[in-house]
DNA sequence: TTTAGTTGAGCGAATACTCGCTCATTAATA
DNA sequence: TATTAATGAGCGAGTATTCGCTCAACTAAA
């Protein structure tokens, strides 16, 4: 090997940061060297565009996201539990990494539509939860999909909105709150 | 008047479709004028910028069901009523005028960068239903900030996942079905 | 004739991406 | 250990292109 990679990171986090603040296409490939205190070319030893950056930084990161999600998921076993550390793991990444997660909430209609076929999501797994709910009893016998829309819906709007500024509360404080709320709406 | 202004309404649509295509910095002007059949220079005379034409489509067609909302609203006197003629807005409009309703959905985060503090918005009637539901005791008492993110939340991303094809049905079809399920979430 | 909507070639600033070069780091050789 | 060769990350000035916007000419309604 001839160097070690040691930029890369810093373009992770300066362009993540730029493109939750200024949007993908609102932000140039300049700020990002700038932010990341790296020379303009170098992104793009790593990456073959500014586009390519930002979905890399987008699945990276939700695929992370939801690997971990499903590590949580397979210790519970009930699908109010499982719902809780869902909205658990959402909120705390919230209040952990606030860049982050605004990135994958507010990029979701713009990177989005780069998602091949079958591309795993939070939904995904929420259809999953709510299929096995409704096999143990314990769910209504609405249409799987529709309930997992509501829910996710219902559990990122929070967040949402404390981007905007429209919630104060740490969300952390929430947790209990939402689920019980969400669970309602779906329980038999 | 000299002449009668006849292309502005081919610009609005043109630009609505194009916009929720590929998004507004992805749309350039000579597209939007090619696709309505008109002068480039035309939007111009309009609209001092495109970014100011994305605006006036965001807040004018808001605006607009808003106010035919509100009219809804004022027929009704339940918390529940009052919500399932929201649904029931949201709903129709999106099968009767898709483009414009997913323009809505979309652009949110990025067109939503302009709105001024105060601005209206769903969420903004909703807190009030569910303040006035609250005090009529129908309600539960959380915060209601936080009810009417979980209610907006679980409504809108019906039609959102049916943009994205994760749902087929019939949004009318849905209109009891959802509002009995977000009704349950912030009942007493 | 006046007025105002329409047009599209042209402009110039902005910017995504390229490419030849540098040099820190490692591996091989003596 | 000291020396040399090889590697590829990092750099940033340069460039081809794109695209938002202007404006002078044109056209049609009043």
């Amino acid at each position: 090997m001839s160097r070690p990679i040691l930029k890369r990171k810093d373009i992770h986090e300066a362009a993540m940061k730029l493109f939750v603040e200024k949007g993908i296409e609102g932000t140039t490939t300049r700020e990002i060297a700038e932010a990341a205190k790296a020379g303009e070319g170098t992104m793009f030893r790593h990456y073959k565009s500014k586009e390519d950056l930002a979905w890399h930084l987008f699945d990276e990161n939700l695929s992370r996201f939801l690997a971990e999600l499903e590590e949580d998921l397979a210790k519970q076993s009930t699908a109010k539990t499982r719902i809780r550390a869902m909205v658990e793991k959402c909120y705390v990444l919230f209040e952990t990494d606030r860049t982050m997660c605004s990135y994958l909430l507010l990029s979701e209609h713009t990177v989005a539509r780069q998602m091949p076929n079958g591309y795993k999501t939070p939904n995904t797994i929420l259809v999953g939860i709510i299929e096995e709910g409704q096999a143990q009893g314990a769910i209504g016998p609405m249409d799987s999909k529709l309930y997992a829309a509501m829910v996710v819906g219902a559990i990122l709007r929070v967040p949402i909105y404390k981007i905007y500024g429209r919630i104060r509360e740490d969300l952390r404080n929430l947790i209990d709150p939402v689920t019980d709320s969400v669970w309602k709406m779906i329980a038999v």
